[in-house]
DNA sequence: TTGAAAGCGCTAACAT
DNA sequence: ATGTTAGCGCTTTCAA
């Protein structure tokens, strides 16, 4: 009634165990009618392999801990879809946590991955977790940062320059004659947030008579930017900033919302840009100027490199890669300001 | 330098793998000194237990495979969330697969959560996979359907009533006076899709006069549903509907889209309704209408359901869950007609 | 309260 | 080409 074991496939089949497994692990090793026998007992038996006995024994999971901050944002979603690729490729599964849904973050889903015994992690860290990742590296468990770069290089990473994002949208905005800048953002603690808004402050600063405002919330998600949409609209005009940029796309749209719903227009009143251009930005119905991360992208480079360290860990150099952001301008910013 | 295993926890404290076993299930079976020294050890050592051993000896995973058609739709990730939370109060930990990265689609992802020895399976089943789950059942491995009923009841299952969805969409549209409707949707041989078609078709055969033309693809994202708003935009006022209900939120919003790309307006030239209600659609510049389904409960009411199952499988009657959706009225048709 | 030993299902080294 | 056997790390009787 439960699960067959090797050993019932064997007695069926009238061979060996070993001759069962060499079936299953190297058909080439094993003569043409014994490996139809055994065949047909595992059809009849429905014999499925046991995963855990497997990797109890060699070692190796073939299991991918993919650690997510938040699976509710397409672009997290974008990357776990080209890490599934690339892993399948490989003969990979992915293990996909997020970390959102624990109370102990992302802590807890590494220990979780350890325990289950994933051959490496892939992270976009948000909190500080390299002391959990040395930890887990010393132990025989590698992993490869995503969206972000680690500053002493112990591990390899793949992202976007951030810090040439933040200035895409400030160059952008700028050139459209906005004055009165507003960074809409999350805690400043994650490096991402910080990196974005050191790029678009450096062009600002070149920029006489140009405001700048920052206005961080812990939440950054399309509520909270309504939120703050809702609260820029109701702002008098001359105190009103006439351009956002908000460090992700739900954020943006959000913005977008609140904005309009209280009567102002975009991008005439205010020019809103966002960031990492999801696929809801491009279908909005005022489409969002965004800069693009290749998130798909970003997933399989780093699955690929997670994977080539792991076939050979003993000469593997840590590498980052790191792509270029690139800017979509959309009808969210396109129309010069006050038409 | 690799994993410590119980045995060097035992060597290093001076007593047994027994005992350090003890620790860690049963801690108040053991003494006091015995337990500091045992914690002290796997401290030092950095011990995290192998849960492929521990799942070989015990035979449950303390796992939940959740299969997911398309892991980019909100409204899964939804889902996964509240599954996600469910499991975790009850100490399951979720496998995640989204079949749509999967060339041999959700039976692969099956095949994959057998090996792993998930204790249960949750699925969003838009094949046909019954013969599967039949399978699987047969070897000890109960599932759970989400968003989809099964006929013979021979599962539990959780999931919004469609025909009634259907059938809310198309009452809202007729009593804004509209009277040719097209309906936009995936494929006919996903249940749900004929559901939702059933009861919006149901309700319009009452109105004479009434036209209803049905389109389907394949796909059903966001790109697809702007490609069928860009088409429906270029037809003749007399022959364009005048309103849309699209089965999924994130065609609805493309088919907006692409509908006003090309300068039709919304709601005023053509009304258009969604399905699922995703967080996006509400804060879209054009808040989107939709039925809502309640995501986030369906998946902690799926895996709830799962887990009483796992729990006492003797003596488990299966479940049906059948949420009633609701109408959720914003302004991609709140308008009336050609205002 | 603690320890010794068996065994979960699998693979691989070795023997035949 | 096939079989025998040991052992991966853990839990769990059973005995002390």
């Amino acid at each position: 009634m439960s699960h067959a074991s090797i050993k019932d496939v064997a007695a069926l089949a009238g061979v060996s165990m070993s001759t069962v497994s060499n079936v299953l692990n190297n058909p080439g090793r094993v003569a043409p009618d014994a490996r139809d026998r055994v065949q047909r007992a595992i059809e009849q038996l429905g014999y499925v392999r046991n995963a855990a006995a497997r990797q109890l024994r060699l070692g190796s999971s073939k299991l991918i801990g993919l650690a997510l901050i938040n699976i509710s944002n397409p672009f997290f979603t974008d990357v776990a879809s080209g890490v599934e690729e690339a892993a399948r490729e490989a003969g990979y599964s992915v293990l996909l946590g997020n970390s959102a849904s624990r109370p102990d973050g992302e802590t807890g889903f590494l220990e979780l991955f350890e325990k289950q015994q994933v051959d490496g992690v892939l992270i976009v860290p948000s909190g500080d977790v390299f002391d959990k990742l040395d930890e887990l590296r010393r132990r025989g468990t590698p992993s490869v940062l995503i969206d972000r770069v680690d500053d002493r290089n112990a591990f390899s990473s793949v992202s976007t320059d951030d810090v040439v994002g933040g200035s895409l949208a400030a160059k952008h905005l700028l050139s459209l004659r906005r004055r009165k800048l507003w960074f809409i953002g999350g805690m400043l603690d994650v490096k991402q947030m910080r990196d974005r808004l050191e790029g678009f402050r450096a062009i600002v600063a070149n920029h006489p008579g140009v405001t700048l405002r920052v206005e961080t919330d812990e939440r950054v998600d399309v509520t909270s930017g309504r939120e703050i949409g809702r609260r820029i609209a109701s702002i008098p005009e001359q105190y009103r900033p006439d351009a956002v940029f908000a460090a992700n796309d739900m954020l943006a749209l959000g913005v977008i919302h609140g904005l309009t719903a209280i009567g102002l227009r975009v991008p005439q009143d205010v020019a809103v840009i966002g960031y990492d251009d999801i696929a809801f930005s491009e279908a909005a119905a005022i489409p969002l100027t965004s800069v693009r991360q290749p998130s798909r992208r970003m997933g399989s480079a780093a699955a690929t490199l997670l994977i080539e360290e792991l076939a050979d860990p003993q000469n593997f150099r840590h590498r980052s890669v790191v792509y270029e952001p690139q800017l979509m301008v959309r009808a969210s910013t396109a129309a010069s300001k006050g038409i």
